[in-house]
DNA sequence: GATATTGTACGAAATATTTCGTAATACAGA
DNA sequence: TCTGTATTACGAAATATTTCGTACAATATC
């Protein structure tokens, strides 16, 4: 045994998250400034203070309390935590169908030839990894 | 003027429009007999009630009052609103890349060659138009 | 008509999330 | 050392969401 189950983050604390994936560790001072600038409005010290303590007992942050002001870096991986997101989104929103997720994000927005093109690619090797993994099967049913 | 903003649905709000989608118009009773069916446990008749009729102010849903049991109906369709949700997802989660989504989606995912080859058509779809709107400018920069 | 059943209305409790005020503490500089 | 500033800890208010109990009205059944 050993992974504690990584709880959802809500949508503070996944902005917060984002903070830290993108500049990594930090103080909460250097946090909440960079919070503030993402919205409108100031985000109160505290506030943000607050939230990382409740990320810490959560698990979803860790903290370097050898200095004065504590660090905190994430403790979860942006990949992973979006991939665990993205299912309860598929679930709750598309009934389950990733497919139609994707119809729905290529229909509805503007996408780049570039784009398309990355998408390709990708399809590409899923099919190739399908056909290899699926070698041994192949002939059958 | 008309449309008033369709405001976000939580995730109880959705699961019930999930129900109105899928089976159309239904009294309280019918929706919390569904719903009842969806979860684990049994939802109680008058949070169901309670439910509708919050939605009802939010305009997320319509009733007819005219027999003594009333009858609900989704006031908001259904790739609407997923659209609004992506969204909102999209930007949440994924800093607004619809690409990150879709790859992340498809590599996560177990995805069919049925699948695959639906997403490849829409790919196609989508240069189609791309390329004869852009007509125009296909030859410079 | 009396009684049981089914339904709606509505307040409010329970829960989850976000925000902040206050107090205590460490530290820097005068 | 004394004083001001930055920081943490923590309780609790504010807000959002979900759940349910109770009262009452309409209807069906006996």
């Amino acid at each position: 045994m050993s992974k504690a189950p990584p709880s959802k983050p809500t949508d503070s604390e996944l902005e917060i998250l984002h903070v830290l994936w993108q500049h990594g560790p930090a103080t909460v001072r250097a946090i909440n400034d960079n919070l503030s600038e993402r919205r409108q409005a100031e985000v109160g010290y505290t506030t943000t203070l607050k939230m990382l303590q409740l990320m810490l007992e959560k698990a979803l942050v860790r903290r370097d309390d050898a200095d004065r002001s504590h660090v905190y870096r994430a403790a979860v991986r942006e990949q992973e935590t979006q991939s665990l997101l993205l299912n309860k989104f598929v679930d709750a929103t598309f009934g389950g169908s990733a497919l139609k997720l994707v119809m729905q994000a290529l229909g509805n927005r503007q996408t780049s030839a570039d784009e398309l093109a990355q998408i390709r690619r990708l399809l590409n090797d899923i099919e190739i990894q399908n056909s290899t993994s699926n070698a041994d099967d192949d002939d059958r049913a």
